[in-house]
DNA sequence: GTCATTGCAAAGGATTTGCAGTTCC
DNA sequence: GGAACTGCAAATCCTTTGCAATGAC
């Protein structure tokens, strides 16, 4: 999974983006997960290499590789920004106990479309699709603490009231 | 479009939600608009009518009412949270421009399902789909200030480094 | 050499928390 | 009467900004 030096130069060359040492590691260090990492997950990463890299390069860096094309942002509830070095057309499966991120494709999300009675006159440029639900494990942990109680809380439409797995915690 | 204190009473009992001038005054903002506005456009909103209030209120109470199940969180991007009084079934189409969020009803959307293959072990419980474009005015706007360059910049996958309207500016 | 990038520190904005007083059921 | 709610202030968290030093092309 890790992309050789060579072809990091390459896409920002090709991207017309800067090389620098720590956007060679910001960007291999996305490109090597599925994770989907927040920006304060890349500086934790990158800093065990890096130990003097600021967090502020990380954001500035995130943004200019969002302006490039070469990183999407991804978003869950309206937490922290979450980043995908996958920038291929697909949707994502969340889970709404670890806020794990599972990509998803399928080309026949990837078609969906308005028709042109509920565009309402916009120029429709792209779309997304999140599932939503549990994962295997979380699953799991919701049997064994709540038996009884099916509350299907939810940080994007309903739920308890606090932020949702900052850090692992479930409502 | 404006909701009698009855129904408001009737729906806060019915979801076992104590009842307060306060929430009464925010629920019925929220009931009365389609503009999915954010906590803080309601709080201007409500502060019109009851000076006192406080922005806690609003942010303690939309917790109470989503978690009661009466209002829907909506995000765009990772920006600040926006409320949706709606809680029935639907999707969105937000623009990129100045942000604005347009409800889409439709019942194929509704439907969409992940195969078993798909969904890795997920219970999946809900999806969301949105789409993104340039509303009418936007897309005035953007011809009138750049006819050559047709960037489609975007907060979501993306973009400009910055954050989109913050008041109205475009990339 | 020049302009973009980096790192530091400080600011900013949205949201949450602590707590004392008040209100609803 | 007691738990839940309200308002105020302060705190927290993520992200951005200002600026001087550094580094890429």
């Amino acid at each position: 999974m890790n992309l050789p030096l060579q072809e990091i130069e390459a896409r920002f060359r090709r991207h017309a983006v800067r090389l620098t040492r720590q956007r060679a590691a910001i960007y291999a260090a996305l490109a090597a997960t599925t994770s989907h990492p927040s920006a304060d997950d890349l500086y934790r990463i990158v800093k065990r290499r890096q130990p003097m890299i600021s967090r502020n390069t990380v954001y500035y860096t995130l943004g200019v590789l969002r302006t490039a094309g070469l990183v999407r942002e991804v978003n869950v509830g309206h937490d922290m920004a979450r980043y995908d070095g996958n920038v291929s057309l697909h949707h994502h499966l969340i889970c709404l106990g670890c806020g794990q991120i599972m990509d998803v494709m399928d080309d026949e999300l990837n078609r969906l479309q308005l028709s042109n009675g509920q565009a309402k006159g916009f120029d429709v440029l792209r779309h997304r699709v999140e599932f939503y639900g549990y994962c295997v494990s979380c699953q799991q942990a919701r049997r064994d603490v709540s038996p009884h109680r099916r509350l299907a809380p939810s940080f994007i439409e309903g739920g308890e009231h606090g932020k949702q797995f900052k850090g692992h915690q479930e409502s």
